[in-house]
This record gives structure tokens, sequence and C-alpha cells, in this order.
DNA sequence: CACCAATCTGGACTTTGTCTAATTTCCGGA
DNA sequence: TCCGGAAATTAGACAAAGTCCAGATTGGTG
């Protein structure tokens, strides 16, 4: 599968979203390098040829794609948030002295004996984040 | 066990932590609490009577704290970071709506099938965060 | 007491992210 | 086609968390 630009366009409709120019951009960015970017990267990329997309707007965009559930917010790095446009069942494996994120399939990971929770309370999400170090 | 002032001094010994009245007092600040304080609210604390210790120290003794393995650093808020004086096996629980974060022994909690782990790297830790939302 | 190293301080600075008011774009209807 | 309004975008001011630095304080040792 390619990530067209006219492919975002439909990803786009297909998750509600009106896909507007600086929109299609973004997510091109994001699905096109199937890699984690911070708001400030995906900046940079739109605007590598010409400044065409405003801050306001990347985050704008960012926040409206996380609603939609068009992408997943990776919070690892107390300075800046990651977002990754795999939305699957997955973990996330942390290069602490290189800030290298990758993704850690969820299929043969078995979380148990978590204890229940408070009650009235639902499950948003579970995070497990291995940060790894090269040996010295 | 009373987290007393004199005692800290003991605990930042044994963790060859000089033990200035800044650091006392910040030291007090977690450990009589048990609680997860960020930054901002360990400079609330510790200044309550008069201004007393400056903000870049808060910021220096925590981070000697970290380095020391007197305290761990917890990651759930993109906007700050949290402190944690349970520096022994847990996870966290984090309520998204209210920011309140609370522990999750690890003892019964099992993470299994996790892959082998890139050449040449050590684990460094693994973060567990659940993250629960009010029922609507 | 004097000295030296460690520590602390205020404040300027940086970075990430938010907000707002004004403009631009888009689309449906006359 | 032209118009009007809603949606989207923009620049730039602003806010909050954290870093940095040069100078002042502190504390222990000879």
């Amino acid at each position: 599968m390619h990530y067209t630009r006219d492919n975002m366009a439909g990803l786009l409709r297909s998750h509600d979203i009106n896909p507007t120019h600086q929109r299609i951009e973004i997510a091109h960015a994001l699905f096109s390098r199937q890699e984690h970017l911070s708001a400030d990267q995906v900046m940079a990329i739109v605007n590598t040829r010409h400044s065409e997309t405003s801050k306001a707007t990347v985050y704008n965009t960012l926040k409206l794609f996380l609603e939609k559930g068009l992408v997943r917010e990776v919070i690892v790095d107390p300075s800046k948030v990651f977002f990754d446009p795999n939305t699957g069942p997955h973990h996330h494996l942390y290069e602490v002295d290189t800030g290298k994120l990758s993704d850690i399939d969820a299929a043969h990971v078995q979380i148990s004996g978590l204890p229940p929770l408070p009650p009235g309370m639902v499950t948003e999400g579970i995070d497990l984040i291995v940060r790894v170090r090269r040996k010295a």
C-alpha cells in the first residue's frame, strides 16, 4: 500500500475529517514514514520547501487526528510528545540515550495480575514502555 | 517509620548525598507525603512560609535525587514530570481527567512475551501505565 | 581565621504548546 | 456566477516547564 496524498484524503474522510490541503500534508508526513514524529518534526517536514502550514495548524490538526483516532499519542520524553500513526495494539521501546522510539507488537505480550480498577472507572489505554540504554 | 528531617539527613547520606538544608526540605516534602509531586508542587511546599529555596535548586536537587536513585521519574503527562519517592517495583494508574496518579504494586503483575532486546542494549526500566477515565 | 570547593540564587533565556482575533477558503443556494 | 456564512488557517502574543549562568553564600578543614 502506497501512502499517496490521494489515499490520505480517503483515509481522512473515513475518519470523519474534512480533508484539507494542510491536513493531507500532515497525514502524509506521518503515514508515508510510518514513524513516531513530534509536532516539531511534523512542522519541519511539512514546511521543507516553502513555509505553508502554521504552527497553530500543526498543533490543531494533530489534536484533531488524536480525537478522531487516526493517530496515537506517545508520552516517553518529558520534553515532547510523539505522534504514532500505528493505532494497532502495540507497545514501545525507547532508547534513552538516542531518543529513538520503536514499536513492540502486542500480539505475544501478556500482561496479567493487574488489580481491578477503582469503581466507576474505565480503561482508556495501557501503555507499556521498555526503556533501554546502550551497554556501557 | 516517621519521616522526620533528621531521618532525611540519614537517608540522604546513605545515598551519598550531602544533606544540606534545602535538600532535607525537599526530601521531607516528598517522603513525608509518600506522593507523586511535580517540581512545581515541591517548590510550593518548600516555600510555604517564607521563600527559602530557588527554582534552580529545586530542579537541581530533584535531578540529583534521580541520579542517586532516591526517587523515580514518572512521565505520564506531557506538561509536567512527577517525582516518585517509591523506588520499589511498581506500576502506575493515571486518572486522565483529574490528573491523579497512584501506585500499582508490581508483586502480582506479570509481563511476559516481550521480544529480546536489540543487541548491546540493557534495560533501564519498564514503565507500565494504566490510563483510566471516569465512566460517562 | 582563611581558604576552597560545593552549593545556592535571581533572573534571563529556551522550548513546547496554547490562545485569539483577523483573514482566507470552501461550499451550497439564489 | 455571485453571495454569505461556516470551517479552517494564520501570525504572533502569550504561558508554563525547565535550563543555564555568573555571582554570592555556605561549610568544612588546615
